[in-house]
DNA sequence: TAGATTGTTAATCGATTAACAATC
DNA sequence: TAGATTGTTAATCGATTAACAATC
């Protein structure tokens, strides 16, 4: 039921195929789709996708494909799609009241219960952001507690991080989305998931610029490694 | 100079690196580190730590490790934190904005130089959102072509995101970071990064339940996979 | 010299791709 | 039957780890 550990690289991909396979119009789906269709749409090698979806489904049939509606549902089940979840917030700035208010996530089970900040934070935000509750950072643990809440998003600065983790992980939070710049330490029962948008920025540009030093370098006619 | 693409993994591990050794307070930076200490903070094989320093630093001295100073230097130089790079951003909704207004991307070189969005929202955030201007979409591809823009943001919703790409890339946009669920179409000479926050999230669920069901198997008396 | 550490070479592991038989 | 496709087994590729010699 449930065997091996999911990959990032499969995880992503699965996405990828359900995001693809979800673009179809009402209406207009499909009732097959071949594995060497989704390839080529996506530019990934067939077999790949083949064995991907093996993971998820039960199989397809030779020289049609698979069953659309069928691989959507497998897919949305696999992906978690369909399940709701609870979680807290702390950390109500920018980026905490952006999550707070990403409708992608009701799509996607997820439920901000509520955001804690500092006190002068709370009082700003009347409380509220959009329906949300907003308390204080001291109310934190044991509503974690009280509602057997296991997901934890830290929005935090990077100063404060570790402490709110600590105080998340001794009221019951058994995972963490982890957006503060830093490496936090947590105990081995806990599952991270660090988000860290500089790094993520900083790797898509050195990328440009490997890019463009590789395309000047082919003009010039130097050795490209 | 710039020999092999870098992974994913090994730029993720380096970033790591870099913010072990920051958090040193001012005045208490030792003058050397092994990556053996490194590997032990950060739970890694020391081996690699090791490897991971071989592409970026002039190496280090048996028994002592790394001049810690000239390795922050090296990391961040490799990293790319100490460049200026300006970018426009597409969606002044509520993630365009946290992005806008995220301080870090000050530090880590980059400068969102204006945000676009419908003519609606643009009148409601006055033009302006924290010092950043707001312009109607139909600006956006003569402003990336007159400034000679590289970098596009991608903060709109998955149905638009297609077509802000292509006025991107067709104005000389060469790097995409793109927040929308969707597989967007590029040519190859540009560089994408997706970033797909409710697939993280919906991940770090499936871990967590994972780790939920393989205790209780183990509590159970159960065979573990 | 002894011990901690670096850095290299070889072995292992996991993920991707190629080759091909099975099927409708 | 022929052709497109699935799914499996083997080969390849890349990344991680282990073993070990070199060094201060």
């Amino acid at each position: 039921m449930n065997s091996k550990p999911v990959s990032l690289q499969l995880f992503n991909r699965l996405t990828k195929y359900l995001y693809f396979l979800e673009a179809f119009e009402e209406g207009e789906i499909p009732e097959y789709i071949s594995a060497t269709t989704i390839a080529k749409d996506l530019n990934y090698n067939d077999v790949q996708v083949r064995k991907d979806l093996a993971s998820v489904s039960s199989g397809g049939k030779p020289k049609v494909g698979y069953v659309t509606r069928d691989l959507i549902c497998d897919l949305t089940s696999f992906l978690g799609h369909d399940n709701e979840t609870d979680a807290v917030l702390a950390g109500a700035g920018n980026l905490g009241r952006a999550l707070m208010n990403y409708e992608n996530f009701n799509n996607y089970g997820l439920n901000i219960v509520a955001a804690f900040d500092l006190a002068d934070k709370v009082s700003e935000a009347q409380g509220f952001f959009k329906n949300k509750k907003v308390l204080s950072f001291d109310k934190m643990g044991d509503l974690c507690k009280r509602l057997g809440i296991k997901i934890g998003i830290i929005t935090v600065p990077a100063e404060f991080a570790q402490e709110v983790c600590d105080i998340m992980v001794a009221n019951g939070v058994r995972a963490i989305w982890n957006f503060a710049p830093i490496n936090l330490k947590i105990p081995d029962y806990v599952v991270i998931k660090n988000e860290d948008m500089a790094a993520s920025l900083a790797l898509l540009i050195k990328r440009l610029k490997r890019k463009e030093d590789t395309k000047i370098r082919l003009e010039a006619g130097l050795k490209v490694d």
